[in-house]
DNA sequence: AATATAATCAACCGCCGGAAG
DNA sequence: TCTTCCGGCGGTTGATTATAT
């Protein structure tokens, strides 16, 4: 009888209230027990949905500005779809709105660019190599190739196959840690990324080689974007944003 | 102006892990 | 220890809106 009555489907503003006047009166959680206190006609996990999505007060809804979209891929070349993770890094707003943000436009993007495998494969410094240098406080026309500080390991290796790129990154990621090597994932044919707690490792062919990528630990530091004499529009036009993307969309 | 197609995003679904009984 | 319930998560769907023809 009860769950013939569950209501469906988008929300009345009616609904809206009535729940946003609840939770205001008694806090988030118990959302089963919210729903039938308050008279709605919803399951208590789409009360949840409907308030950590739409109606929280602090949920940010817009566009999302390149500074976040930088930040987004950053943390998905980390950690993948780990979207609830990643939504944790930009205040006021949800896993679902990055979720569909991906799927929507970048991955969309990186389809747009998949035009013949020869092209896709071609490794060619553009975005990380900036982001990193800027991170690092190098400024764009100092910065020529692998890039280091002061310690820590380099974040970028060039190597002529796989399995040095991916022996070079985990003697490196290992190095600092007392961790056992025989936990590696093997890295498949064409590329792939190398999970170590909460560091991803990607490794990927290109057209003179094999490039591997050693993300470090830390979030990188935008705020020296400026370094590299960047305008924000750049970020969303140019080429140089997809690399990582694509790289991960062909994994996917 | 009408229709078709693409893009967007709110909402649902199923699965999983943890807490409570 | 086992079972049940709940909340959280990622994947998917479908309605709505925007854009192209």
């Amino acid at each position: 009888m009860e769950l013939e009555e569950l209501r469906r489907g988008p929300w009345t503003v009616e609904e809206d209230i009535v729940l946003v006047e609840h939770v205001t009166e008694h806090g988030e959680g118990r959302w089963n027990a919210l729903a039938r206190r308050a008279g709605l006609k919803r399951t208590g996990k789409s009360c949840r949905l409907r308030w950590l999505n739409y109606l929280r007060p602090d949920v940010r809804r817009g566009n999302i500005t390149p500074e976040e979209h930088l930040l987004i891929l950053d943390l998905h070349s980390r950690w993948g779809n780990r979207w609830s993770k990643i939504a944790r890094y930009l205040p006021g707003r949800t896993d679902n709105e990055i979720k569909n943000y991906w799927r929507t436009r970048v991955q969309k993007h990186a389809k747009q660019r998949d035009v013949g495998g020869a092209a896709r494969r071609r490794w060619t410094p553009c975005l990380p190599e900036p982001i990193h240098a800027a991170s690092y406080g190098f400024p764009s026309s100092s910065y020529v190739g692998p890039i280091a500080a002061p310690g820590r390991p380099p974040p970028f290796y060039s190597f002529g196959q796989p399995e040095q790129a991916i022996a070079a990154c985990t003697e490196t990621a290992l190095s600092s840690s007392s961790s056992s090597k025989d936990s590696l994932p093997t890295v498949a044919q064409g590329g792939g990324m190398i999970e170590r707690g909460e560091e991803m490792l990607g490794v990927d062919g290109g057209g003179g080689g094999w490039w591997a990528e050693f993300q470090l630990p830390c979030p990188l530091n935008y705020d020296k974007l400026g370094n590299v004499g960047w305008e924000s529009s750049d970020l969303l036009s140019g080429d140089y944003s997809w690399t990582v993307d694509d790289n991960w969309s062909m994994k996917q």
